[in-house]
DNA sequence: CACATCTTGAACTGATTGGTTCAAGATAGG
DNA sequence: CCTATCTTGAACCAATCAGTTCAAGATGTG
C-alpha cells in the first residue's frame, strides 16, 4: 500500500474538519481523526501536521467554503436584499439539513471555546466571524439601508445565524429554526420598507446600484 | 483541617459551576476542579460526586439560578411585554458584563457539546432550553402578541439570546450585543404596535424604529 | 486526656492523551 | 529484476486523565 499518495488530500481533510465539527477540538483524539480520515497515525503527523495545524487548516477550509456560499447568497443583496438574506440564512439552514453533515458550525462551536484554545486558532475564529460580519455590512449597505441599520443588522444576523448553531445542536426542528430567522426576516422586510416610504434620513433615495 | 465540614458546600458548588462555564466539560479535569473549588481530589469524589454527577449538578444550579431572573424580567409581561423582553435580555447583558463571572452561557456551551455529552446531561441541556422557550411563549402570550406571534418569537428571542453567548466569547463589544437583540426588541416593538392598531392583520404600517 | 469522626494529601491504577520513531512492506521507475 | 521512495502499523514516550484507596492528622466531644 505505498510507493505513491495513497490517499485525497481533500477526502482526508473533509474528514477531518467533520470530525472536529461534530465533536469539537477538545473532544477530538489524534485517534479520532486516524480513524475519520482512514489515515494512519504517522501519516497524519506527516501530511497533516500536528493536532493544533489540522485543525487550523479545517478552520479555514470550513471558513472559505461557506464564506463562498454566503457570499454568493448575497451577491444579490444591492436590488434584492430581502432576497439576499433569506438565501445567506439558507446557506447555514440547508446545511444543517444535510444529513451528511453534523449539526451546528465549526465556527460557532470554536467561538464558544476560545478561552480553552491556542491564540492562533482563537484569532482565526475572530477573523471567521468578522469576515461574517463584513459581508452581511457591505450586503446590506449595498442594499437599501442606511448605514446604522446596516450595522445593527450585520451583527444582528451574523449573531442569529450562530443562533442556528446552537439551537440545532439541542435537537431544534426545522420549523423551529425557520421560526427563529423569521423574525429577523420580517424585521429587516419591516426597516426596508420603511425606508422605501420615507426617503430622507442620512443618505439619498433608495436605488438599486 | 478537619473533625467539622471544613468547606462551604454553596461556594464550593460556586466554584465548581463557574469552572465548567469558563472551560466547558472536556476541557475541565478534576484536578481543575480540585484547585478551583480549593477542595482535595478525594473530598470532589466523597462530596460533590464524579465529575459527571457534578457536572449535572452545577448545570441544574446554573439554570435554576438564572432561571430565577429570567422568570423575574418576565414578570411584567402582561402589562409591558416590551419592557419584559428588554429586561430578559438585560439579564443576559448583565452577565456578561459581570467581569466576575465568564462570558458565554453555560448552557449554550454545553448544546454545543451535547454530541459528546452523555445522555442524562444531554437531557437536562435540552430541558434547560426548553424552559426558556416555555417561559418566553407564557409572558409573550400574556402580553399582547397572537398565539402564533407569541410562539415565533419565544422561539426568537431564546435563539438570539444564546447568541449573545457566542458572541460575547469572539469578543463583541457591549455596543454589538445591544445591536444585536435591540433589531429583536424593535421587531417585538413593531409586532405589538400592529396589534395594537390592526387587531386582526399581519402586515403593518412603517413606523419610526 | 482520649476517643470517635471527619478531612486531607499522596500514592496508585489503568486508560488515554499528543507526539515520535522505525523496521517492514508495497509500489513505481529504471 | 532492482532499487529508491513512500506508507504503514506498531511500539514507544512522558504526560494527563478519571477514579479509588488509605494512613496521617486535625478537630470536636466526652
Amino acid at each position: 500500500m505505498a510507493g505513491k499518495k495513497q490517499f485525497d488530500m481533500d477526502t482526508a481533510l473533509d474528514a477531518a474538519m467533520i470530525q472536529f465539527w461534530r465533536a469539537g477540538y477538545a473532544n477530538t483524539s489524534v485517534d479520532d481523526l486516524s480513524r475519520a480520515t482512514g489515515l494512519n497515525r504517522s501519516s497524519i503527523y506527516s501530511s497533516l501536521g500536528d493536532k493544533d495545524t489540522l485543525f487550523l487548516r479545517c478552520l479555514d477550509r470550513y471558513a472559505a467554503r461557506y464564506g463562498e456560499k454566503y457570499d454568493a447568497a448575497l451577491s444579490c443583496a444591492a436590488s434584492e436584499p430581502l432576497t439576499a438574506v433569506r438565501a445567506f440564512f439558507d446557506v447555514t439552514l440547508g446545511r444543517i439539513a444535510d444529513p451528511e453533515l453534523p449539526d451546528g458550525c465549526l465556527v460557532a462551536q470554536s467561538a464558544m471555546a476560545i478561552p480553552v484554545l491556542s491564540p492562533s486558532v482563537a484569532a482565526h475564529v475572530k477573523e471567521a466571524l468578522g469576515f461574517q460580519r463584513s459581508r452581511l455590512r457591505a450586503a446590506l449597505k449595498a442594499g437599501r439601508l442606511t448605514d446604522q441599520d446596516a450595522e445593527a443588522f450585520a451583527e444582528h444576523v451574523a449573531a442569529v445565524n450562530q443562533s442556528l448553531a446552537v439551537m440545532s445542536r439541542a435537537g431544534a426542528s426545522p420549523a423551529q429554526l425557520l421560526a427563529i430567522v423569521g423574525v429577523t426576516v420580517d424585521a429587516l422586510s419591516q426597516a426596508l420598507r420603511t425606508r422605501d416610504q420615507h426617503p430622507r434620513a442620512t443618505s439619498a433615495e433608495p436605488t438599486t446600484r
